[in-house]
DNA sequence: TAGGGAAGCCATCTCTCGGA
DNA sequence: TCCGAGAGATGGCTTCCCTA
């Protein structure tokens, strides 16, 4: 199913020309779908799917012009008002007029303005600002563009401001808590979170052997259990504390002399059975 | 010196937006 | 206004290394 040229054709300048004078970032295909069924003056449900399509492509094409003033054909001479920072705009108001209830996100965002940077979560050091500065907003401008067909994508960049917290924890509220083991540390901390990880798992035979005949444990018990282990018979290479010597069991279950920490979990989900199989 | 980020697993949760 | 869907984050565990 696809559009005629004719259509497409027809469709294009009125789909260029609502995008020129919308502003992009609050601007949805809906509303651009309903411009285009005003102006055509007649039903475009049944071609939904296409006419969607098509708009996204229109779309796409005035993001990477870099904004409206861009677009050489559809030049409806608007822009300024809408996107006249082009680049500057999007990045600070990337997640457009998600007002109510992402306020709190926006406080989110505002805290960690520095790695504006949205994928990689390295920290950025904040010289070359401009200069990056620059080059992220361009690229958060994109890819903002790209995510918006998707739900929420739009928006969700805005989130990972939780990530800090959750490093904090593994560090150091591992050390804290030490050998509170996983059960209890969870529920002491309120996450409430039965399922998933702490899902009982069938041990296979090797690895229930390795520990000592447990048939069911969780995911982090089972990891935590197997570094009592390798502890417990000092298994660790000294110069790599990282590099894990196997023994005789444990060869058993991750078929290697040595293994590396995070192959190690790697090897061991796949010992990790659900009990229904 | 302290703290954060790195990989690997994955079920569940969270958030947001589009559509009816 | 509510529901469904998509995508990313979360949580637990470990050690080492680099940066602030």
């Amino acid at each position: 199913m696809s559009l005629s040229p004719e259509a497409r054709d027809q469709y294009v300048p009125i789909i260029d020309s609502i995008l020129a004078k919308s502003d992009l970032n609050t601007i949805s295909e809906k509303r651009i779908r309903k411009g285009l069924q005003e102006e055509v003056g007649y039903d475009l449900t049944p071609q939904k799917a296409v006419i969607k399509q098509l708009i996204m492509e229109r779309f796409d094409i005035f993001a990477e012009n870099g904004g409206i003033d861009a677009s050489p054909e559809a030049a409806v001479a608007t822009a300024p008002a809408t996107n006249g920072h082009s680049s500057a705009t999007p990045v600070e108001a990337s997640s457009p007029a998600q007002s109510s209830k992402s306020q709190k996100r926006q406080a989110d965002s505002v805290e960690r303005e520095s790695d504006k940077t949205p994928p990689v979560k390295k920290k950025k050091p904040d010289h070359d600002v401009d200069a990056d500065a620059l080059f992220a907003a361009k690229l958060q401008a994109e890819e903002n563009m790209r995510a918006r067909p998707t739900r929420g994508a739009s928006a969700r960049k805005v989130q990972p401001a939780k990530k800090k917290t959750t490093k904090a924890k593994t560090s150091k509220k591992v050390k804290v808590e030490d050998d509170s083991d996983v059960d209890s540390g969870s529920d002491s901390k309120k996450v409430n979170r039965s399922g998933g990880f702490h899902k009982p798992l069938t041990l296979s035979p090797a690895l229930s052997a390795l520990l000592g005949g447990e048939e069911s444990l969780s995911r982090p018990q089972t990891v935590k259990k197997v570094w009592a282990y390798i502890r417990e018979h000092e298994l660790q290479d000294p110069s790599d504390r990282r590099q894990i010597r196997c023994d005789e069991p444990m060869r058993a279950v991750f078929k290697q002399d040595r293994i590396h920490m995070f192959t190690m979990t790697k090897i061991l989900s796949q010992n990790l059975y659900s009990p229904d199989e």
